[in-house]
DNA sequence: CAATAATGGAAAGCAAGCTTTACATCATAC
DNA sequence: GTATGATGTAAAGCTTGCTTTCCATTATTG
């Protein structure tokens, strides 16, 4: 799973820290997403993708074989 | 988090087994998710909504309060 | 009724997501 | 150069997702 987190923050000007705030979730979570560390939960991509008004797929890109 | 899968399973004519079997989970994983017993990864909601043909917004319903 | 098929659901255990704490790095500004 | 802000990253610990095993329930069918 690859993602274009950090690209639409940055996109929007916001910080690490403002979008952990508005998601409510701690600012190494968001690291840690948009380093490729873990993916999300299912909730938080949907916080997330409601957030910057996106689908989950437009943000999460899921390919086949990469597996997790 | 609410989901159609057993909607859209039963309307595919598809077994809990069978569908396991396509997703490479178990089958009690299927009956957890059909139940709300919890919700799936991020990585088994996409191999659901494109085993479907469906996206994973149009499967899986994220109701902002009803919290986890 | 007995047998089989499909589903529900619990328990234990491992794996993955997230938190808090803590420290390092990098850039910018003064 | 030093201070400050933003980000990288790691460790320990808790919670959640998933597996395997096991048994119960509910059709359906012979």
């Amino acid at each position: 799973m690859n993602n274009r987190l950090e690209e639409i923050r940055k996109q929007r000007g916001i910080k690490q820290e403002e979008l952990a705030a508005a998601l409510e979730v701690s600012r190494q979570t968001i690291g840690s997403l948009e380093n490729g560390r873990y993916n999300p939960s299912i909730l938080l991509a949907f916080k997330i993708a409601r957030f910057f008004g996106l689908s989950i797929e437009e943000i999460f890109i899921y390919e086949e074989d990469g597996k997790v």
